[in-house]
DNA sequence: TATGAATGAGAGTTCATTCAT
DNA sequence: TATGAATGAACTCTCATTCAT
């Protein structure tokens, strides 16, 4: 909708746009993590970013976009991190321990960035009326690669003939009931948690030994 | 403050007010799973329950109260149905197989029941910003007996020696993970699902084979 | 309205009915001495007395009609006390201050009802946006009392050639103000400012000593 | 809980802000005098003012702040007027003749303004029931300047020895006193009715004649 | 670009009143 | 007579969005 005068749509964004969006973005998942996504208004990020609320109107089609884009930063951060840390791994089971302790490390880093991410996806129902995703902590290109290397194991024999979708969900939904209970658990020790969870993951995979 | 001659309390509930109370619960489910807590408003509610706004107002102190009642309910039918369930398994292992399957039984039967109680834990958020629950599917007293049994396993060697707490989590999460992936993809074969989690459960669970 | 179906008119009442009205009254005079006008719902009314909230609607023709009925029963009770103390005066000198501290005496005892009494004149607005009471503590017969042993005390050369008018909506002002001085200080000496006041009436009201 | 970027606390407000804080101020005056502070909403008031609701909440955190506005400004517009021609009168017993006199002129050109001062102290109560103002048209400074006036007078031996917070007290009742009366009966001389209660209080507090 | 101002819809809640039983 | 249930309007307040400057 009128065209030009606006810089929402795929328009090339220059520098001083980007640092603005930017630093509207990260006021939004402060906020988030620390009101919730549900107090989040409009107004408060402004606040928290030093901005009036019309600048994000004028930067952003809307509050929807302005959370897509949260999303999609923190998705990027996560993947730029994981991902190289699967990478490293010799085979496909140490993909999967390296999968899990890759994202308790960077939970402990991350715990607000995150926690407004949980924030965004709980708190936005599409019309259908639940959430579009099944999955929080994953991103996609995280998820591609923790698909492609099940197979890959499956067929080199070094992880067992499960049903892959259920297996890739089932890590999801661990990593992220790892986070949940962390953070309404702050003391708990995420690192343990995280090996206890490799392992349970590692062995609910894992080929049987020949007889 | 405290409303005037209502009939919140602790009262005795006369017989039609407790089908009221239990109409507008069940509208305020169905509204919840069609258009997500965030836009489940009483009139909405009301609306559906073909009520005026403060019929509700007059049978609830408040929308806190009736989501309460909404959770109450929803968490006695679960408990309910799985707990039975449990009882009837022969050791600590199929204890586990039977938790995952039983609940995976009443998602079938409950689609939006459950839908409703993921979005009030999604979409009520704590002063600190996130929800205090980390985990949607399993009521209380299901939590429960599942830490006793996971305890028990261990001490009679069926069961390896994980972290209990871990594992409880881990399953709990793989549950709903199960659940939000057959809700964003209704096609999805729930009981294949339920069957292959059950295996990987007890593959991470079980005691290691003597050698 | 609704001729025979309500005893709201002018009908004759029962004794049963009376009772509750009664009742009712009394319930509502405590209700506001408590939480104010404002905040006197009939529901909080009628739990106040122990009742339906219906049985108010039953009785009186609507929430005006009960607060009518409040102000009556509290002016009568005032006129009843107060009209024989100025009766029994010897002169109307004597009866100014008689009034005086005949009024400070019965606030003494009633301090909730006269609150209450305080509350719906302060909190009634007519359609014209202002009470249409210009005082409060002093009932009509007492005030008619008062003008005309102000004329004869005039005549008779008792007192000095004031306005009536003036001087009788002062006097009233003032009880009032020491009613409400009281209210907000509980711990004031309220006989000591009826003395006080009575002299400063006297003195304002009598003639000046023949030269 | 805090609104967003409201320009509510101290900030310092553009021109066009207070502008507008003025109008709505004004219309609520208006509205209060016309329908009553029971009836005046904040719908009422700003249609009034000719501005959408929102306006209100934008330009103050709420009804109260509204409401202290309104006392504040007309408070500081009597004082302002009230306290100069206090300060010309050559002694004490003129000085409370001069206060009596400055408050009645001061009513005949702003009887609005005084009606919604009244309407805002009689409707709003404390949790404990009755208003925490004991008296209306008398503004604070102005009541600390009789009360100086008073006991100077008294020092002076041109008073003669009564308590001085009762006769404070009663002076602005009367005042108030000669207010209502007024509002009830606009026909009634204002003027005239100074006069009188001028000579009253004079008579009731100067001091006695050396015999 | 950025802002403060304004809007209007919608939220939850309270309440006087009505009515079938 | 008395009740509990229901109504619908009105309340204050919040918020995403728009717009003139």
């Amino acid at each position: 909708m009128r065209p030009g005068s606006r810089p929402h749509g795929q328009r090339k964004h220059t520098f001083i746009e980007e640092a603005r969006r930017a630093q509207i973005v990260s006021a939004a998942i402060d906020t988030i993590a620390e009101v919730g996504f549900a107090n989040a208004s409009l107004s408060r990020i402004a606040q928290r970013a030093g901005v009036s609320k019309g600048v994000i109107s004028y930067h952003f089609s809307g509050k929807d976009e302005l959370m897509d884009q949260v999303v999609e930063q923190v998705y990027s951060a996560i993947a730029e991190f994981v991902l190289p840390r699967i990478a490293e791994a010799p085979d496909e089971c140490a993909a999967l321990r390296a999968h899990v302790l890759a994202v308790a490390d960077y939970m402990r880093g991350h715990r607000e960035q995150l926690m407004a991410l949980a924030g965004i996806f709980n708190g936005t129902r599409t019309s259908e009326g639940t959430s579009s995703r099944h999955r929080l902590m994953v991103a996609e290109p995280v998820y591609q690669e923790i698909e492609k290397r099940l197979r890959a194991g499956q067929e080199r024999g070094v992880l067992r003939d499960f049903d892959v979708r259920v297996m890739a969900v089932t890590l999801q939904a661990s990593i992220d009931g790892m986070f949940a209970y962390w953070v309404t658990h702050p003391d708990h020790d995420l690192e343990a948690h995280a090996a206890e969870l490799a392992e349970i993951i590692e062995r609910s995979a894992r080929a049987d030994p020949p007889a």
